[in-house]
DNA sequence: CAGCATGTGCAAATCGTTTTGCGCTTGCCT
DNA sequence: AGGCAAGCGCAAAACGATTTGCACATGCTG
C-alpha cells in the first residue's frame, strides 16, 4: 500500500487565498480609499503615503479582483463578438481584428458560436448583457434587428457586421460588395472572355455580388445570358454541380464569376476535369480570398473580403463609443473588396 | 436648419436602467432572500409565494446581474483558452472544441492571442486569473510551466495543450505524434518507396514526429538516408526549399513525409513545378490534415491532428474539475492521430 | 399535551472594490 | 490675524447578488 489516500481528496498543493486591497491598506498603515486612490490615480495623494501603499502592494503581491471592480464600475471591459462559427476563417480572422483593435484598451474578447440559429443567437446576446460586456459585435444571422436593438437598448454599444440597422446605438460595417463583384466582372470583360457567366448563392442570397456582376456587364454594354447563371450552396460541391450544369451547355461560358471562393475552387475542380485549361479555356474568378486561394491550381483570382480590417473597424467603432468620444447617431462603415489577381482569371 | 442638436449629446433612445432583484422581491411582496430562493431552488418555498415571485420575474423582465452573482460565488462561468494565434485553423477548431464542451454547462469562452510571446502570456495568465475564469486551457509557448503552475496556485484548474507539467492541478491533452508518424512511413514503405526522406520542423522542434519517422524505419528494417533529412521552418516556402534541396541530390527520394501540411503543400508544388508525378514519382504525406489538403492538388495524404477533439477534451477535463468530480493528480489524456489516406502517397 | 422535526420566510452579513462627502491641516494672500 | 483654497486622508455607502442563522408556524409522534 504506497498508493496516496485517497479520501478526503488532500490538496497537496493548497489553494493561496488572494489578497485583498483591506489587507494592503491595513500593511501600509492607511485606508482602503487611499489605497484605490494610488492605483487609480484619481486623486492625489501624498507622495509618502504613496511609497508605502506600493510597497505593500508589492510585497503582498496584491491584484485588483477583476469582478468586484466591474461590478463597482458596471465596466466589465469585455467585449463580446457572436459569430456563426468560429471555425470558418472568416469569422477568425474577424475576431482576431476585433480582439487587435481593442486589447489595447484592456478590452478582452468573450466568443459565442450560433451555428447560424437565430434562437441561439438572441441567447447569447441576452446572456453577454447578463455578463454586462461592454460591447457587442454581431456577425451572425441576417434578421438580427429586434434583438440587436433591445441589447442597444440597455445602453450597450453594438456594431453589425454587413447588417443594416437603424438605431441610434448600433453602428455597421459592411464591404463594398457591389464594386468587388464589378471589379472583378470588369477583369473578365477586359481580359477579353465573350461569355461570362456567374455562379450564384442560393435564392435570395448574395444579391450584392449578383448586382455588381449586372452593373459591370451593362455598363460594358453586354447583355447577360440568362441560361448562364446558376445558382450554388456556397459550398465546394455547390459550385462543382453548378460548373458542371454550366460546362453542359451547347454553348458553355469561356469565363464564370462565382460569389465565393469555395464555389470557385468547386468550379476550377471540375474544369480540370473536363480537360479545360484555367484559364486558357475558362477563366475563373471568385469572392472572399480565403486561404485556400492560393493553394488551390492555379491559384485563385479572387475579390479580397476583409476579415480582419472588418474587426478591427468594428472595434475601432465600439472603443469610441466606450470612450465616450462618439455617442450620435449610429455610423455605417463600407470597406473595399480590392480584386487580387492571380492565375486563374 | 433641420439639423438635430449634437451638443449635449441626447440619447433619442434612453437606455433602459436593470431591473434588480430588490425591485423584484418589492413586487412580489417578499425579500429578495426568497426571490433568490425560487430562482435557484436552493429552497423550497411555499407553492403560492412561488408563483407570485415567478409572475414579478416575469412583468418586470428580471435578469440577474451576472457580475454581482459572481462576487458573491467566487464563479465566473467563464473559461480562458491561451493560444498563440486564433486565425490558425487548428487554434480556432481547437477553441470551438473548448466551448462545444463546456457551453453546455453554461460556460463562457475566453479568448486571448499571444503571438508565441512569453511575456504576453503571462500576462494574460494573470489577466483571466484577476478575472476570475473557472479554468485555462493554456495551448501556447511551450516554456508555460512556471506561470501555469503559479495559475494553478490559485486553485483555478488548468489544461495544458501538448505540454507536460507535473502539478495536481493542471491536466495534459496530447497527441500521439510518435505513433501518427510512425503510420505515415510505414504506410509510404508499403506502397513501394525505395528512398524515403523526411522533411523536419526547425532543430529541436517537432521532435516526437522525427521519432516516429526513425522508429518505422528501423521497424522496418530499414537504414535511414542522412542526406534525405531536411528541415524547414513550418511554412508552406520552408517547405519548398527543403523540397528543392532534396530533389536537387544526385539521388532524390521517391517518397517524403513531411513535419506538417504546409511544408508538404510547398513541397507538392516544387514535385510539380519539377514535371514530377505526385504519386507515382514521388510521394508525399503530411501532418496535421489542414482544411487546404483536400483543396492541394493531388490531395494531401496526411496524419490527422485531432484538434477539435483535443479542445473538447480539455474542456471534459476541466469540467469534471469543476464539478467536483474529480480533485486527485493531473491526467494526461494521449489522442490517436489516424492516418488519413487521399492522393498524394 | 409536551416535544420535536419540518416547512417557510426574513434580516443581515458577505463578496471586494470604487466613490462620495466630510474633516483636518497647511500655506498663501490680504 | 483672519480667510480661503488646496492637499490629503478616512468612514461609510454604494454595486447586486447569495447565504447564514434565526424566528415562527405547523403537523406529527409518543
Amino acid at each position: 500500500m504506497t498508493e496516496q489516500t485517497t479520501e478526503g481528496a488532500v490538496d497537496v498543493v493548497p489553494e493561496q487565498p488572494r489578497v485583498t486591497i483591506a489587507q494592503v491598506a491595513r500593511l501600509a498603515g492607511v485606508s482602503p480609499t487611499t489605497v484605490s486612490h494610488v492605483l487609480s490615480g484619481k486623486r492625489i495623494v501624498g507622495a509618502t503615503t504613496r511609497v508605502a501603499v506600493q510597497d505593500a502592494v508589492r510585497t503582498l503581491g496584491y491584484r485588483p479582483n477583476h469582478v468586484a471592480r466591474s461590478l463597482r464600475t458596471r465596466r466589465s471591459q469585455m467585449v463580446a463578438v457572436i459569430v456563426p462559427d468560429l471555425t470558418k476563417p472568416y469569422y477568425s480572422v474577424l475576431t482576431r481584428g476585433l480582439a487587435d483593435a481593442t486589447v489595447g484598451a484592456a478590452y478582452g474578447t468573450y466568443v459565442c458560436n450560433t451555428d447560424g440559429s437565430a434562437e441561439r443567437e438572441t441567447g447569447f446576446l441576452q446572456n453577454v448583457l447578463d455578463r454586462g460586456v461592454d460591447g457587442i459585435v454581431l456577425a451572425s444571422v441576417d434578421a438580427v434587428s429586434a434583438a440587436a436593438i433591445s441589447a442597444a437598448d440597455f445602453g450597450t454599444p453594438v456594431v453589425c457586421i454587413g447588417g443594416s440597422i437603424d438605431h441610434p446605438r448600433v453602428d455597421v460595417v459592411t464591404i463594398d460588395e457591389p464594386a468587388g463583384s464589378r471589379a472583378a466582372t470588369l477583369h473578365l470583360i477586359g481580359r477579353g472572355a465573350e461569355r461570362i457567366g456567374m455562379i450564384q448563392g442560393p435564392p435570395e442570397s448574395g444579391l450584392l455580388r449578383v448586382e455588381g456582376f449586372f452593373k459591370a456587364m451593362a455598363e460594358a454594354g453586354r447583355s447577360v445570358d440568362e441560361s448562364l447563371l446558376a445558382k450554388g450552396d456556397w459550398t465546394r460541391q455547390g459550385g462543382r454541380d453548378a460548373m458542371t450544369a454550366l460546362m453542359g451547355l451547347a454553348a458553355p461560358p469561356d469565363a464564370v464569376f462565382c460569389a465565393n471562393d469555395l464555389m470557385a475552387i468547386g468550379a476550377i475542380d471540375v474544369a480540370r476535369e473536363l480537360g479545360l485549361r484555367v484559364p486558357a479555356d475558362v477563366a475563373i474568378v471568385g469572392f472572399d480570398d480565403v486561404d485556400a486561394a492560393t493553394i488551390v491550381t492555379p491559384a485563385l483570382t479572387t475579390v479580397r473580403n476583409p476579415a480582419y480590417e472588418t474587426g478591427r473597424k468594428a472595434g475601432e467603432l465600439l472603443l469610441s463609443r466606450l470612450r465616450g468620444e462618439y455617442r450620435e447617431t449610429g455610423r455605417t462603415v463600407v470597406l473595399d473588396c480590392p480584386l487580387v489577381l492571380r492565375e486563374s482569371a
